[in-house]
DNA sequence: TGTACATCAGTGAACGCGCGTTCACTGATGTAC
DNA sequence: TGTACATCAGTGAACGCGCGTTCACTGATGTAC
Protein backbone atom coordinates (compact mmCIF):
# COMPACT_ATOMS: atom_id res chain seq x y z
CA UNK A 1 0.00 0.00 0.00
CA UNK A 2 2.94 2.43 0.88
CA UNK A 3 4.72 4.20 -2.09
CA UNK A 4 8.26 3.88 -1.94
CA UNK A 5 10.16 6.11 -4.02
CA UNK A 6 12.39 3.39 -6.01
CA UNK A 7 15.56 3.04 -5.19
CA UNK A 8 17.11 5.10 -8.30
CA UNK A 9 15.31 7.95 -7.33
CA UNK A 10 16.16 7.64 -3.59
CA UNK A 11 19.67 6.99 -5.28
CA UNK A 12 19.68 10.11 -7.45
CA UNK A 13 18.28 12.46 -4.07
CA UNK A 14 21.30 10.65 -2.10
CA UNK A 15 23.72 12.40 -4.74
CA UNK A 16 21.93 15.39 -5.55
CA UNK A 17 22.69 15.79 -1.59
CA UNK A 18 25.84 14.73 -1.58
CA UNK A 19 26.26 17.76 -4.48
CA UNK A 20 24.59 20.85 -2.11
CA UNK A 21 26.46 19.73 0.41
CA UNK A 22 29.90 19.79 -1.34
CA UNK A 23 29.42 22.70 -3.00
CA UNK A 24 28.72 24.60 0.59
CA UNK A 25 31.63 23.07 1.62
CA UNK A 26 33.89 24.53 -0.61
CA UNK A 27 31.64 28.41 -0.62
CA UNK A 28 33.28 28.40 2.55
CA UNK A 29 36.36 30.11 0.82
CA UNK A 30 35.42 31.40 -2.37
CA UNK A 31 32.33 32.84 -4.09
CA UNK A 32 29.99 30.88 -6.28
CA UNK A 33 30.76 32.71 -9.47
CA UNK A 34 34.34 31.11 -9.03
CA UNK A 35 33.12 27.47 -7.90
CA UNK A 36 34.19 24.90 -10.84
CA UNK A 37 31.71 22.54 -11.61
CA UNK A 38 34.83 19.35 -11.57
CA UNK A 39 35.46 21.16 -8.21
CA UNK A 40 32.10 19.94 -6.94
CA UNK A 41 32.11 16.51 -8.95
CA UNK A 42 36.02 16.12 -7.34
CA UNK A 43 34.49 16.37 -4.11
CA UNK A 44 31.72 14.89 -4.40
CA UNK A 45 33.84 11.84 -5.87
CA UNK A 46 31.82 11.12 -9.21
CA UNK A 47 32.61 11.76 -12.47
CA UNK A 48 31.95 15.84 -13.97
CA UNK A 49 29.66 14.79 -16.07
CA UNK A 50 27.67 13.28 -13.25
CA UNK A 51 27.33 17.09 -12.65
CA UNK A 52 24.69 17.48 -15.81
CA UNK A 53 22.20 14.83 -14.12
CA UNK A 54 21.61 17.20 -11.43
CA UNK A 55 22.28 20.50 -12.36
CA UNK A 56 22.26 22.49 -15.53
CA UNK A 57 25.51 24.97 -14.18
CA UNK A 58 26.49 26.26 -10.91
CA UNK A 59 24.43 28.61 -11.23
CA UNK A 60 21.27 26.72 -10.92
CA UNK A 61 23.17 24.48 -7.84
CA UNK A 62 22.93 28.45 -6.47
CA UNK A 63 19.40 28.87 -6.44
CA UNK A 64 19.10 25.41 -4.78
CA UNK A 65 21.40 26.19 -2.16
CA UNK A 66 19.30 29.29 -1.50
CA UNK A 67 16.40 27.48 -1.19
CA UNK A 68 18.13 24.80 1.38
CA UNK A 69 19.12 27.66 3.65
CA UNK A 70 15.55 29.96 3.70
CA UNK A 71 13.46 27.70 2.63
CA UNK A 72 12.86 25.95 6.13
CA UNK A 73 13.67 29.17 7.56
CA UNK A 74 10.56 31.07 7.27
CA UNK A 75 8.19 28.77 10.53
CA UNK A 76 10.96 29.90 12.98
CA UNK A 77 10.98 33.53 11.91
CA UNK A 78 7.49 33.76 12.00
CA UNK A 79 7.14 32.10 15.35
CA UNK A 80 9.90 34.62 17.06
CA UNK A 81 8.12 37.81 15.69
CA UNK A 82 5.00 36.78 16.96
CA UNK A 83 6.40 36.29 20.67
CA UNK A 84 4.15 39.13 22.71
CA UNK A 85 5.96 41.74 24.22
CA UNK A 86 9.86 42.34 25.98
CA UNK A 87 10.72 38.94 25.11
CA UNK A 88 10.23 39.19 21.01
CA UNK A 89 13.84 40.73 20.66
CA UNK A 90 15.38 38.33 23.29
CA UNK A 91 14.16 35.07 21.49
CA UNK A 92 14.85 36.65 18.38
CA UNK A 93 18.75 37.42 18.93
CA UNK A 94 18.80 33.88 20.31
CA UNK A 95 16.89 32.21 17.28
CA UNK A 96 19.73 34.04 15.30
CA UNK A 97 22.28 32.53 17.36
CA UNK A 98 21.14 29.17 17.06
CA UNK A 99 20.59 29.41 13.26
CA UNK A 100 24.32 30.72 13.10
CA UNK A 101 25.63 28.01 15.25
CA UNK A 102 24.00 25.63 13.48
CA UNK A 103 24.63 26.39 9.93
CA UNK A 104 27.20 28.65 9.59
CA UNK A 105 27.75 27.92 6.16
CA UNK A 106 24.26 28.38 5.24
CA UNK A 107 24.54 32.17 7.07
CA UNK A 108 27.78 32.68 5.23
CA UNK A 109 26.41 31.99 1.70
CA UNK A 110 23.65 33.93 1.97
CA UNK A 111 25.79 37.06 3.25
CA UNK A 112 28.13 36.26 0.32
CA UNK A 113 25.49 35.82 -2.26
CA UNK A 114 22.98 38.28 -1.40
CA UNK A 115 25.42 40.62 -3.67
CA UNK A 116 27.24 38.21 -4.84
CA UNK A 117 28.09 37.88 -8.99
CA UNK A 118 25.71 35.46 -10.03
CA UNK A 119 22.22 37.20 -11.37
CA UNK A 120 19.83 34.20 -10.65
CA UNK A 121 20.97 33.72 -7.12
CA UNK A 122 20.65 37.10 -5.93
CA UNK A 123 17.08 36.93 -7.09
CA UNK A 124 16.53 34.19 -5.47
CA UNK A 125 17.98 35.22 -2.30
CA UNK A 126 16.01 39.12 -2.76
CA UNK A 127 12.43 36.94 -3.56
CA UNK A 128 13.00 34.65 -0.40
CA UNK A 129 14.04 38.18 2.03
CA UNK A 130 10.72 40.05 0.29
CA UNK A 131 8.84 36.88 1.53
CA UNK A 132 10.76 37.07 5.11
CA UNK A 133 9.82 40.84 5.31
CA UNK A 134 5.64 39.96 4.26
CA UNK A 135 5.38 37.63 6.92
CA UNK A 136 7.25 39.84 9.51
CA UNK A 137 4.95 42.71 8.59
CA UNK A 138 1.92 40.15 9.01
CA UNK A 139 2.88 39.36 12.29
CA UNK A 140 3.65 42.56 13.45
CA UNK A 141 0.57 43.90 12.42
CA UNK A 142 -1.27 41.82 14.84
CA UNK A 143 0.26 43.90 17.65
CA UNK A 144 -1.68 46.29 19.60
CA UNK A 145 1.00 49.03 18.96
CA UNK A 146 0.55 48.13 15.41
CA UNK A 147 -2.98 50.62 15.76
CA UNK A 148 -3.06 53.29 13.08
CA UNK A 149 -0.27 52.43 11.07
CA UNK A 150 -0.31 52.29 7.13
CA UNK A 151 0.23 49.09 5.48
CA UNK A 152 3.77 50.83 3.68
CA UNK A 153 4.86 51.80 7.14
CA UNK A 154 4.38 48.30 8.73
CA UNK A 155 6.39 46.57 5.37
CA UNK A 156 9.32 49.74 5.85
CA UNK A 157 9.88 48.78 9.55
CA UNK A 158 9.26 44.85 8.65
CA UNK A 159 12.24 45.35 6.06
CA UNK A 160 14.56 47.10 9.01
CA UNK A 161 14.11 44.38 11.05
CA UNK A 162 14.64 41.65 8.46
CA UNK A 163 17.84 43.96 7.35
CA UNK A 164 19.11 43.84 10.92
CA UNK A 165 18.67 39.98 11.73
CA UNK A 166 21.17 39.90 8.50
CA UNK A 167 23.29 41.94 10.05
CA UNK A 168 23.53 40.40 13.13
CA UNK A 169 23.73 37.49 11.40
CA UNK A 170 26.82 38.02 9.79
CA UNK A 171 28.34 39.84 12.84
CA UNK A 172 27.38 36.00 14.36
CA UNK A 173 29.36 34.21 11.93
CA UNK A 174 32.49 36.78 12.08
CA UNK A 175 33.05 35.44 15.88
CA UNK A 176 33.30 32.13 14.36
CA UNK A 177 35.47 33.04 11.85
CA UNK A 178 37.98 34.27 13.91
CA UNK A 179 41.14 32.58 14.40
CA UNK A 180 40.13 32.26 18.67
CA UNK A 181 36.35 31.78 18.65
CA UNK A 182 35.06 32.96 22.41
CA UNK A 183 31.88 32.90 24.05
CA UNK A 184 32.89 36.54 24.89
CA UNK A 185 32.42 37.54 21.92
CA UNK A 186 29.24 36.29 21.04
CA UNK A 187 28.04 37.81 23.89
CA UNK A 188 28.97 40.56 22.82
CA UNK A 189 27.58 40.65 19.34
CA UNK A 190 23.94 39.45 21.29
CA UNK A 191 24.33 42.37 23.48
CA UNK A 192 24.82 45.12 20.94
CA UNK A 193 21.77 43.16 18.72
CA UNK A 194 19.49 43.56 21.35
CA UNK A 195 20.02 47.20 21.97
CA UNK A 196 19.67 47.88 18.66
CA UNK A 197 16.67 46.00 18.38
CA UNK A 198 14.90 48.05 21.30
CA UNK A 199 16.14 51.43 20.08
CA UNK A 200 14.16 50.45 16.74
CA UNK A 201 10.90 49.03 18.87
CA UNK A 202 11.34 52.59 21.16
CA UNK A 203 11.35 54.39 17.61
CA UNK A 204 8.85 52.55 16.72
CA UNK A 205 6.31 52.66 20.03
CA UNK A 206 6.89 56.74 19.20
CA UNK A 207 6.55 56.89 15.57
CA UNK A 208 2.99 58.17 15.96
CA UNK A 209 3.36 60.63 18.30
CA UNK B 1 61.48 75.21 -8.37
CA UNK B 2 58.33 73.00 -8.73
CA UNK B 3 59.32 69.46 -8.19
CA UNK B 4 57.46 67.45 -11.49
CA UNK B 5 56.92 63.74 -10.78
CA UNK B 6 58.83 62.54 -13.55
CA UNK B 7 57.95 61.13 -17.30
CA UNK B 8 58.23 57.33 -15.99
CA UNK B 9 56.30 57.61 -12.75
CA UNK B 10 53.66 59.54 -14.60
CA UNK B 11 53.33 57.07 -16.74
CA UNK B 12 53.25 54.21 -14.07
CA UNK B 13 50.37 55.88 -12.24
CA UNK B 14 48.57 56.33 -15.75
CA UNK B 15 48.76 52.59 -16.10
CA UNK B 16 47.97 51.38 -12.77
CA UNK B 17 44.24 53.85 -12.85
CA UNK B 18 43.83 52.02 -16.29
CA UNK B 19 43.75 48.57 -13.97
CA UNK B 20 41.57 49.98 -11.65
CA UNK B 21 39.40 51.06 -13.78
CA UNK B 22 39.48 48.00 -15.64
CA UNK B 23 38.84 46.06 -12.91
CA UNK B 24 35.82 48.01 -11.65
CA UNK B 25 34.53 47.55 -14.86
CA UNK B 26 34.62 43.36 -14.89
CA UNK B 27 33.29 42.98 -11.23
CA UNK B 28 29.99 44.63 -12.41
CA UNK B 29 29.18 41.26 -13.43
CA UNK B 30 31.35 38.77 -11.55
CA UNK B 31 33.03 39.19 -7.90
CA UNK B 32 36.38 39.74 -7.30
CA UNK B 33 37.12 35.62 -6.54
CA UNK B 34 36.40 34.92 -10.18
CA UNK B 35 38.59 37.96 -11.80
CA UNK B 36 41.79 36.92 -14.08
CA UNK B 37 44.98 38.29 -14.30
CA UNK B 38 44.54 38.03 -17.92
CA UNK B 39 41.22 39.22 -18.02
CA UNK B 40 42.25 42.70 -16.70
CA UNK B 41 45.42 43.23 -18.65
CA UNK B 42 43.07 42.38 -21.88
CA UNK B 43 40.72 45.33 -21.12
CA UNK B 44 43.64 47.78 -20.36
CA UNK B 45 45.43 46.48 -24.24
CA UNK B 46 48.97 45.32 -21.86
CA UNK B 47 51.16 42.31 -22.10
CA UNK B 48 49.93 39.74 -18.98
CA UNK B 49 53.23 40.04 -17.27
CA UNK B 50 52.53 44.07 -16.95
CA UNK B 51 49.96 43.36 -14.07
CA UNK B 52 52.86 42.11 -11.84
CA UNK B 53 54.55 45.45 -12.20
CA UNK B 54 51.65 47.11 -9.98
CA UNK B 55 50.04 44.34 -8.16
CA UNK B 56 50.65 40.78 -6.59
CA UNK B 57 47.59 39.67 -7.45
CA UNK B 58 43.97 40.36 -8.05
CA UNK B 59 43.07 40.21 -3.82
CA UNK B 60 46.20 42.55 -4.55
CA UNK B 61 44.44 45.25 -6.64
CA UNK B 62 40.88 44.38 -4.45
CA UNK B 63 42.58 46.17 -1.65
CA UNK B 64 43.78 49.41 -3.54
CA UNK B 65 39.90 49.28 -4.95
CA UNK B 66 39.06 49.47 -1.78
CA UNK B 67 40.71 52.37 -0.65
CA UNK B 68 39.82 54.09 -4.05
CA UNK B 69 36.09 53.64 -3.24
CA UNK B 70 36.35 54.70 0.34
CA UNK B 71 38.87 56.54 1.07
CA UNK B 72 37.80 59.77 -0.07
CA UNK B 73 34.25 59.24 1.22
CA UNK B 74 35.03 59.92 5.11
CA UNK B 75 34.70 64.24 5.12
CA UNK B 76 31.35 63.99 3.40
CA UNK B 77 30.16 61.47 5.50
CA UNK B 78 31.34 63.39 8.97
CA UNK B 79 30.07 66.63 6.92
CA UNK B 80 26.39 65.12 6.73
CA UNK B 81 26.39 63.86 10.21
CA UNK B 82 27.67 66.99 11.54
CA UNK B 83 24.19 68.75 9.83
CA UNK B 84 22.49 70.25 12.90
CA UNK B 85 18.12 69.04 13.62
CA UNK B 86 16.01 67.51 10.62
CA UNK B 87 17.95 67.93 8.06
CA UNK B 88 20.56 65.78 9.01
CA UNK B 89 18.25 62.58 7.47
CA UNK B 90 16.95 64.70 4.45
CA UNK B 91 21.19 65.74 3.05
CA UNK B 92 22.30 61.76 4.39
CA UNK B 93 19.77 60.19 1.87
CA UNK B 94 20.74 62.73 -1.19
CA UNK B 95 24.92 61.94 -0.44
CA UNK B 96 23.76 58.23 -0.32
CA UNK B 97 21.67 58.62 -3.59
CA UNK B 98 24.17 61.15 -5.24
CA UNK B 99 27.15 58.63 -4.74
CA UNK B 100 25.46 56.21 -5.87
CA UNK B 101 24.42 57.85 -9.11
CA UNK B 102 27.98 59.03 -9.38
CA UNK B 103 29.85 55.89 -8.43
CA UNK B 104 27.72 53.23 -8.98
CA UNK B 105 30.31 50.68 -9.88
CA UNK B 106 32.59 51.45 -6.43
CA UNK B 107 29.21 50.85 -4.43
CA UNK B 108 28.60 47.36 -5.89
CA UNK B 109 31.68 46.70 -5.58
CA UNK B 110 31.80 47.56 -1.85
CA UNK B 111 28.49 45.91 -1.59
CA UNK B 112 29.88 42.43 -3.02
CA UNK B 113 33.46 42.15 -1.66
CA UNK B 114 31.94 43.04 1.69
CA UNK B 115 31.20 39.55 2.70
CA UNK B 116 33.11 38.37 -0.96
CA UNK B 117 35.26 35.02 -1.26
CA UNK B 118 38.52 37.25 -0.77
CA UNK B 119 39.65 37.98 3.00
CA UNK B 120 42.11 40.54 2.52
CA UNK B 121 39.48 42.51 0.78
CA UNK B 122 36.89 41.32 3.18
CA UNK B 123 39.05 43.00 5.74
CA UNK B 124 40.25 45.93 4.25
CA UNK B 125 36.21 46.95 3.71
CA UNK B 126 35.67 45.96 7.47
CA UNK B 127 38.29 48.15 8.57
CA UNK B 128 37.19 51.22 6.71
CA UNK B 129 33.57 50.66 7.77
CA UNK B 130 34.79 50.25 11.61
CA UNK B 131 36.12 54.20 10.76
CA UNK B 132 33.21 55.30 9.45
CA UNK B 133 31.49 54.09 12.83
CA UNK B 134 33.89 56.05 14.61
CA UNK B 135 33.54 59.13 12.57
CA UNK B 136 29.74 59.28 12.90
CA UNK B 137 30.18 58.44 16.67
CA UNK B 138 32.17 61.61 17.00
CA UNK B 139 29.94 63.63 15.20
CA UNK B 140 26.80 62.25 17.55
CA UNK B 141 28.73 62.83 20.38
CA UNK B 142 28.69 66.47 19.75
CA UNK B 143 24.89 66.67 19.20
CA UNK B 144 23.04 67.56 22.57
CA UNK B 145 21.08 64.90 22.41
CA UNK B 146 24.08 62.60 23.11
CA UNK B 147 23.95 63.61 26.86
CA UNK B 148 24.10 60.62 29.33
CA UNK B 149 24.74 58.38 26.67
CA UNK B 150 27.66 56.30 27.06
CA UNK B 151 30.16 55.57 24.81
CA UNK B 152 29.55 52.10 23.93
CA UNK B 153 25.91 52.69 22.87
CA UNK B 154 26.89 55.79 20.76
CA UNK B 155 29.04 52.61 19.11
CA UNK B 156 26.07 50.70 18.66
CA UNK B 157 23.78 53.81 17.06
CA UNK B 158 27.03 55.22 15.04
CA UNK B 159 26.91 51.53 13.93
CA UNK B 160 23.13 51.17 13.22
CA UNK B 161 23.77 54.82 11.10
CA UNK B 162 26.39 53.04 8.79
CA UNK B 163 24.54 49.84 7.85
CA UNK B 164 21.44 51.56 7.50
CA UNK B 165 23.44 53.87 4.56
CA UNK B 166 25.07 50.86 3.05
CA UNK B 167 21.58 49.18 2.84
CA UNK B 168 20.08 51.91 1.50
CA UNK B 169 23.12 52.51 -1.08
CA UNK B 170 22.48 49.09 -2.53
CA UNK B 171 18.81 49.83 -2.90
CA UNK B 172 19.41 53.05 -4.68
CA UNK B 173 21.58 50.38 -6.70
CA UNK B 174 19.13 48.09 -7.56
CA UNK B 175 17.14 51.03 -9.16
CA UNK B 176 20.05 51.99 -11.72
CA UNK B 177 20.01 48.07 -12.00
CA UNK B 178 16.64 47.41 -13.21
CA UNK B 179 16.05 47.08 -16.86
CA UNK B 180 14.12 50.28 -16.47
CA UNK B 181 15.85 52.90 -14.10
CA UNK B 182 12.94 55.49 -12.90
CA UNK B 183 13.44 58.62 -11.34
CA UNK B 184 10.10 57.23 -9.23
CA UNK B 185 12.14 53.90 -8.15
CA UNK B 186 14.48 55.98 -6.87
CA UNK B 187 12.05 58.38 -4.98
CA UNK B 188 10.64 55.48 -3.37
CA UNK B 189 13.86 54.18 -2.10
CA UNK B 190 14.56 57.84 -0.61
CA UNK B 191 11.49 57.78 0.99
CA UNK B 192 11.58 54.66 3.04
CA UNK B 193 15.00 55.08 3.74
CA UNK B 194 14.29 58.38 4.86
CA UNK B 195 11.56 56.86 7.08
CA UNK B 196 13.59 54.09 8.19
CA UNK B 197 16.26 56.64 9.31
CA UNK B 198 13.59 58.94 11.15
CA UNK B 199 12.24 56.25 13.45
CA UNK B 200 15.86 55.30 14.63
CA UNK B 201 16.03 58.94 15.39
CA UNK B 202 12.91 59.00 17.42
CA UNK B 203 14.46 55.76 19.23
CA UNK B 204 16.95 57.48 19.69
CA UNK B 205 15.74 60.28 21.44
CA UNK B 206 13.54 58.04 23.84
CA UNK B 207 16.51 55.94 24.42
CA UNK B 208 17.55 57.47 28.29
CA UNK B 209 12.92 57.54 28.82
C1' DT C 1 7.34 -15.55 -10.79
C1' DG C 2 9.88 -14.95 -15.15
C1' DT C 3 11.19 -12.73 -19.34
C1' DA C 4 12.17 -9.06 -22.62
C1' DC C 5 12.68 -4.46 -23.32
C1' DA C 6 13.04 0.61 -21.76
C1' DT C 7 14.94 4.00 -18.85
C1' DC C 8 18.47 6.71 -17.09
C1' DA C 9 22.29 7.89 -13.30
C1' DG C 10 26.80 7.72 -13.63
C1' DT C 11 31.27 6.71 -16.73
C1' DG C 12 35.57 7.79 -19.16
C1' DA C 13 37.91 9.48 -23.09
C1' DA C 14 38.58 13.38 -25.76
C1' DC C 15 38.41 18.30 -27.31
C1' DG C 16 39.99 23.00 -27.52
C1' DC C 17 40.87 26.88 -24.52
C1' DG C 18 42.37 30.29 -21.25
C1' DC C 19 44.64 30.40 -17.03
C1' DG C 20 48.87 32.13 -13.76
C1' DT C 21 53.62 32.36 -13.66
C1' DT C 22 58.74 32.18 -15.32
C1' DC C 23 62.17 34.24 -17.91
C1' DA C 24 65.31 36.83 -20.60
C1' DC C 25 64.48 40.89 -23.36
C1' DT C 26 64.01 45.99 -24.97
C1' DG C 27 64.14 50.64 -25.08
C1' DA C 28 62.69 54.94 -22.97
C1' DT C 29 63.68 57.56 -18.82
C1' DG C 30 66.74 58.87 -15.06
C1' DT C 31 71.28 60.08 -13.06
C1' DA C 32 76.21 61.11 -12.34
C1' DC C 33 79.85 63.65 -13.97
C1' DT D 1 75.06 70.66 -22.91
C1' DG D 2 76.84 65.97 -23.76
C1' DT D 3 78.13 61.31 -22.66
C1' DA D 4 78.04 56.79 -20.42
C1' DC D 5 75.84 53.87 -17.49
C1' DA D 6 71.73 52.38 -14.46
C1' DT D 7 66.96 51.73 -13.81
C1' DC D 8 62.72 49.64 -14.67
C1' DA D 9 57.74 49.53 -17.02
C1' DG D 10 56.19 46.85 -20.33
C1' DT D 11 57.12 42.66 -23.82
C1' DG D 12 56.48 38.08 -25.85
C1' DA D 13 57.38 33.27 -25.88
C1' DA D 14 56.86 29.29 -23.33
C1' DC D 15 55.28 26.02 -19.64
C1' DG D 16 52.15 22.84 -17.49
C1' DC D 17 47.46 22.60 -15.82
C1' DG D 18 42.56 22.47 -14.92
C1' DC D 19 38.55 24.04 -17.00
C1' DG D 20 33.46 23.13 -19.23
C1' DT D 21 31.28 20.43 -22.51
C1' DT D 22 30.43 16.51 -26.11
C1' DC D 23 29.67 11.85 -26.84
C1' DA D 24 28.83 7.05 -27.00
C1' DC D 25 28.88 3.76 -23.28
C1' DT D 26 27.36 0.56 -19.26
C1' DG D 27 24.73 -1.72 -16.13
C1' DA D 28 21.41 -1.43 -12.42
C1' DT D 29 16.56 -0.33 -11.88
C1' DG D 30 11.86 -0.03 -13.67
C1' DT D 31 7.89 -1.75 -16.40
C1' DA D 32 4.76 -4.46 -19.35
C1' DC D 33 2.94 -8.78 -20.09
Amino acid sequence: MSHTVGIRQAQKQKTRQAFLDAALGLLEEQSLSSLGLREVTRAVGVAPTAFYRHFRSTADLGVALVDEALGSLHPMVRTTVATPGAERITRAVRLIADHVAAHPAHVRFIARERHGGVQPVRQAIREQLARFAEEVKTELAKDPEAEGWSDEDLLMLAHLYVDQMLITASLFLETLESPEPSEAARQRVAHIATRQMRLISLGRQHWLD
